[in-house]
DNA sequence: CCTGTTCTTGCATGGTTCTGCATGTATCTT
DNA sequence: AAGATACATGCAGAACCATGCAAGAACAGG
């Protein structure tokens, strides 16, 4: 491993974890301690972090002002994010909704990730662009400007070209009655679309959604693999959508 | 192996696995690490990539998203734009290419211009979002990294189901002899199928791609109808330019 | 076909940078 | 207060690098 791609590597970790434990990265990259050591202190001096007793957290808030307001997502959000990361395997193949959420999960893979990432979002495929290793296909069509997402019959056609092991989809509501839901038509029947060429359909739903719904229906429960939420695990919707047979994967 | 195949090697491993590592690429290609080093430091020194201790790493992300981010196009950019921004009428139809200068003309467009917009760009289609009466149509396909526009053939071939009365494609060289030159085999067929969509092709040029000439042609002079730049009119290239019946837009 | 020029390549050299270890100190935890 | 952990520093070996040089290839002109 080159110097420089492991103080990439730190600002990644840095930027994605929120922090850095010395020992801990020595040992995953199977390099002295010193190394990590001498690394942040360089680091610090760019003032790029923070150096603290035992390892590193994010420069202080004045300087990565910018960056933290194109990065943040409230903590649910990022945890759901970071949850729905880890599913995607390397060398697999992703179809990526688009919205906030979404653009969250993108942030949170790992930059060296080797992964083909299928998505109508140009916001997330301009986010990926770093990902040197990860392949980027742009579903094309009429831009959506509401969701910053292509839709409609162009964008629908385009995606029956596509398939993938895994599709993670965002949506407005998710209730136990009304299933799961947006504030489109053409919306939703793009992400039927997304779901219907992927082997497994993945929910990402941040805690304010549950027990809502919007007019129109994405997916009935049956359809989809599970649902990936920073709720409380013991929250009468949550525990209604277990008995429906939903997988849960709580995000805390 | 010839030194120019060399460097093609090089630039493609730097895209498929993020670093280079001299040692490991001599060893590979049977050269000295001399060679490998020397190409590297060619490469570096014209911004293709960033040399480190060890190897190479892609051109830092880093600049490139400033760039990208700042809305600080160099004067002549902004001119440039601001000239072509100007063709585009009311209700008409634009295919905008990708690039920095194609960026600064969908800055340049007035907020409340109603219009279609077609691009390969999820940059420019983002920039855009929030011109309301703007309709946007985005042109999906593999996205190639280093320019951050859909190529290949499934972007060519969604290109084939538009058309526009104005087409704004911007190049890397513009050369008396060598024509409208770019960087990238794919990307060159790709502003090749985006100019013959549309009735009227002009060219974005700063003045520092006059009189340059990139591996790729993308078009003969014949198939276009302008060339919009900030350089002297009276330079030499520029007359050459319209001896061969160029029409030039210059931009002060 | 020959010759001189230019460019490329690999090697040798000496300098620079990196890395892990050892040591003594500072800081944290209990 | 004492033990444990983290740290800075110095050091030596290793890896890496720029430079100069010479041999060879490619090329142009005679």
């Amino acid at each position: 491993m080159l110097a420089a791609e492991r103080r990439e590597h730190l600002l990644d970790l840095l930027a994605r974890t929120g922090k850095i434990v010395a020992k801990d990265v020595a040992a995953d990259l199977g390099i002295s301690e010193d190394s990590v050591r001498r690394d942040l202190r360089d680091l610090a001096a760019e003032g790029l972090c923070q150096r603290v007793y035992g390892g590193a957290l994010p420069a202080s808030p004045a300087v990565v002002d910018y960056d933290a307001r194109q990065t943040v997502a409230p903590d649910g959000k990022r945890q759901v994010a970071s949850v729905a990361a880890a599913l995607v395997q390397p060398g697999s193949s992703v179809i990526l909704d688009g919205g906030t959420t979404a653009l969250a999960v993108a942030r949170a893979l790992p930059k060296d990730l080797a992964c083909t990432v299928i998505t109508h979002s140009p916001t997330i495929a301009t986010a990926l662009i770093d990902h040197p290793r990860a392949e980027l296909f742009l579903l094309g069509g009429r831009v959506f400007k509401h969701s910053a997402v292509t839709c409609g019959a162009a964008a629908v056609e385009a995606a029956q070209n596509v398939s993938a092991e895994l599709c993670l989809l965002g949506v407005t509501g998710v209730h136990p009655e009304a299933g799961l839901t947006t504030g489109d038509a053409d919306e939703a029947a793009m992400k039927r679309a997304l779901a219907a060429r992927a082997a497994d359909t993945y929910i990402l739903a941040s805690c304010e959604k549950i027990g809502t719904a919007s007019p129109y229906r994405v997916l009935p429960w049956e359809k989809i693999t599970g649902l990936i939420t920073d709720a409380d695990p013991h929250d009468t919707v949550i525990g209604q959508l277990k008995t429906l047979g939903v997988e849960v994967l709580v995000a805390q």
